[in-house]
DNA sequence: TTGGAGTGTCAACAACACTGACATAAACTG
DNA sequence: CAGTTTATGTCAGTGTTGTTGACACTCCAA
């Protein structure tokens, strides 16, 4: 292997990585995200919908009653551009929005019955490809895939990542 | 909600894998992807180029004289989305289009110097992520990474990512 | 009461993808 | 050679998803 160590200066140890090393790192994670929403694309293709409304709903369905602000913060996009997509799944009726109670500015969002549906639909497919790739995978390489991606988030969105993970159960 | 699937039928190693891991994974690789195209979108957002133009120029460097039908099957657009960007790329003087000696009709694609000082700029700010990511997480949890995503391409990917790298040396 | 936060909406626009159709030149094939 | 296929370019239209900027409304808090 073209790794090698010295002297570091503090107690981790110093990797060398060629540009090489990290240009493979960077195609590959092109080539894997296409891969990885390919599945859900296709099935929304044939819907009146995109992938800003898989997002949308899975995100409610991970976290429901969440408002629509905190739904701003997890997909960092402007609100005029998720109300688009939430104003169609609401009048499709994927989606309900509900006055907060305390907080009467705010809208709660859950998932209807149909929108569990497709959000079943959406993220069985999304599944089978991460259960498939996992497997061949296996678990070590699996908790270093997991490592390296929380290491490439920004800030803002490890936090998101992690509230949402242990919000989990 | 701890709902396991199904295990191989095979005699490949026997993992469980909840909903909640494999959902987990998912939004890792949602937040991820966010922060590894982060870099190059800020720099691309004060010029008139964008994610598409990045790409381009990205495989173009990686490939040097490589034919327009190549730059399609890897990029996965189709030729009229491919040419808008080509089309402007060439007449900012980033990319220059032979025609090949061979086959005359074939056009080969390669970056003039004003190209390859821009693929240097994106590439080390998108390499300086990949490398703070790499260095935090270590040298196994690479490995593993790469393993995860390899898996998770699909098959001609697959083998347009493993072209890339073997013609690497 | 005033200021600000949370939300919704309108209009305009840009990037980037798509389909469909057509044109040209070169290469291949019978 | 004639006909077909391949590689590429281009025009026109459309859809999704993102952006700014502006404005209105409700409600909370100082």
């Amino acid at each position: 292997m073209d790794r090698r160590t010295s002297a570091p200066s503090t107690g981790e140890a110093l990797l060398f990585l060629t540009d090489e090393q990290l240009r493979q790192g960077i195609e590959a994670m092109f080539f894997a995200y296409r891969g990885f929403t390919a599945d859900p694309d296709r099935i929304l293709a044939d819907m009146a919908y995109g992938r800003a409304h898989h997002r949308a709903i899975h995100f409610i369905g991970r976290a429901p009653s969440t408002t629509v602000n905190n739904l701003l913060n997890i997909l960092g996009v402007t609100k005029q551009s998720l109300n688009r997509v939430l104003r169609t799944l609401i009048t499709d009726g994927l989606v309900e929005s509900r006055v907060g109670r305390m907080d009467k500015r705010e809208r709660h969002l859950t998932l209807t019955q149909a929108g569990r549906t497709l959000e079943q639909t959406l993220s069985d497919a999304q599944r089978a490809r991460m259960r498939a790739a996992y497997r061949e995978a296996g678990p070590e390489a699996v908790a270093g895939f997991r490592t390296v991606l929380e290491a490439m988030m920004d800030t803002e969105m490890r936090n998101s990542y992690t509230r949402l993970k242990d919000t989990a159960s």
